[in-house]
DNA sequence: CATGAATGAGCATTCATTCAT
DNA sequence: TATGAATGAATGCTCATTCAT
């Protein structure tokens, strides 16, 4: 067995993957090094690159993993019954309401940045933002009162809402509490949704 | 000889930081080097660094260049009559319909992205946004039949749902289109704004 | 199991010796690495490194197998009568004429010059030249009107002369053709080994 | 003044071309790393790539050195009389007689490996041998009895037997002494242009 | 016998910064 | 005030080699 006794490969690959996203975020994506990444990871340099050839591949498996996490998160919501009450538990889910999604808003805001200029980071974005408006906009239609065309709308909004106030907490330190992040995504919803 | 015949010192400034935001536009943050810098503003190494001493100082030199044109711009608009038209068309400002916007959009997302692990960008993301908000907000404070404290909150969701459709459209490359943004920005405005 | 069915330990370990030459013919021997030797010769990394423990190894045991090449063609033709005419084929055989030689004479450079800092591969080049440059030599003794001493010397000039004209011909792509190579190198027999 | 008082920036840019050339001759071009090479200069890694700023211009900038040397070595005795006697002393200067021109030849011989899979130094290297294919031609043209055609093929013979001599003394250690490279190069000469 | 995961030294190159002119 | 030569730390990456399976 390679490496350390008692550790699968695959365990060493998520290592890696998890170092990624915590350098990320206590240090911003420039900081994520492949030195750094093997030093938080407790992994040589080369094991790094043996999982990852190169650091782009890394960068894309770090933010495919930041996007199953969110996904998880929203499908073990979705899943239950769909009501007004539950659009706002699955829009709450992007807000960084506890330090585990402070990490993960602060980590896949540094990817969409990145996104910009790399077109494999872009089409990840791309794939999580359409699934998450496709399935917003299935429960949204199926609620009283609301057509098809305007439940795509309104989709489009509130997850821009969620994202923008996820956007505006994380790069101004507090500006922006937990408290008024739930009361304005509330406000969103119920003005959205109807009464 | 101070360069070029006929050039003021804050001319060359200027073309300095609007090298930075060039760069930046079209190819990301990361690539604003010094000698990039340099070579787009068409001065030399050492004139950029007799201006900025180190990059830092050029990065929010530059970000404060961004928030100093979005400003310009919103205040041109807010300042004529307070309606619900014009609060629209002030949020539509932060969305990038055009390709002038478009560029201010990715500066800024990126600035926005390294605010989260740098205090001096931070503040100046800070201020610009508490800044936005106090306006939109005492604007729909003056609309009938809105509290102050619900026009707080209304500017929160109005804010992030411009930064969100913005932040969608830039990340995405095509994936919301500017028809799609401004219908989405619409609707919120009349959902909040009320009829 | 031992790789593919109906493989030889010694076909595989041909493969490999192949790989290195044909990598060096095409790249240059700085990019004959372990990795691209196994691609080639389609095995495993570890592979090669079971038949040859160390780089240095693999590149001597090819280097032996591109000298058995050209000895062998050159006592297919010794070994007929030993005319001058006959001296002229043996040198042509060094001469990259064809595709073939062409590639012989490419990697054989290529580890002559590797020669000047590696002893192993010294060695090697040393056993092969004294072999050529004594074959040559008896059969210049055997020829009416020399004697030992001259046939020595003569030999010397030839295989000297083959090996430059070869050495110009590989490494200017094109400036000396063929026919040149030809007529210079018969010019040169007819002068040295007489009328 | 930059670095080191007293030194101006073309002698800094020799000292590196130089460090370049003891480091291929001492331990093969392998062995020419950038670090190596600022080492050997005596200057900091960043100015070596401050003069040449890929490696592979500061290998055509010392190869290019190298033929300037060997070039001037050349004029100078060509540009005496024109006789045979002349032309000997042409051809042993590209042997290895001395350790100054071991080491030319060693360099030039590691540069000729690398042109077979380099087209900027297989450039250089077309040069330098066409400039004294052409010299010496027109020399032995000059000469009693012998036709420009028989001299083109002549000039091509003896620059190849006085560079295949070359690479057998350098690549054997030994195995080709100083006294039969020059025995054999006198020979050559004396049977090609005649007596 | 054969494999490939793991390792870390070494590579060329990019970069922000210092400083003498 | 303006310049660019000089510097060396840091980066992504390639590589030969070791070793457990």
């Amino acid at each position: 067995m390679p490496g350390m006794a008692g550790e699968s490969s695959a365990g060493r690959r998520e290592r890696v993957t998890s170092a990624v996203l915590a350098v990320a975020d206590s240090q911003g994506l420039d900081r994520v090094t492949v030195r750094e990444v093997a030093a938080r990871a407790e992994v040589s340099i080369g094991t790094v690159q043996h999982y990852f050839p190169t650091k782009d591949a890394m960068l894309v498996a770090a933010f495919e993993e930041v996007v199953r996490r969110i996904r998880a998160r929203i499908e073990a919501i979705t899943l239950s019954a769909q009501t007004r009450g539950n659009v706002l538990s699955v829009l709450q889910e992007l807000l960084p309401l506890d330090d585990e999604r402070a990490t993960e808003v602060r980590v896949q805001l540094a990817f969409n940045a990145r996104a910009m200029t790399d077109p494999d980071l872009a089409a990840v974005q791309r794939t999580i933002l359409a699934e998450l408006h496709a399935g917003l906009a299935h429960v949204l239609a199926s609620l009283p009162g609301t057509t098809e065309a305007d439940a795509g709308t309104a989709a489009h909004v509130l997850v821009a809402t969620a994202d923008g106030l996820a956007l505006h907490a994380v790069t101004t330190d507090g500006w922006l509490s937990a408290t008024e992040q739930q009361r304005a995504l509330g406000r969103a919803v119920a003005s959205l949704v109807g009464r």
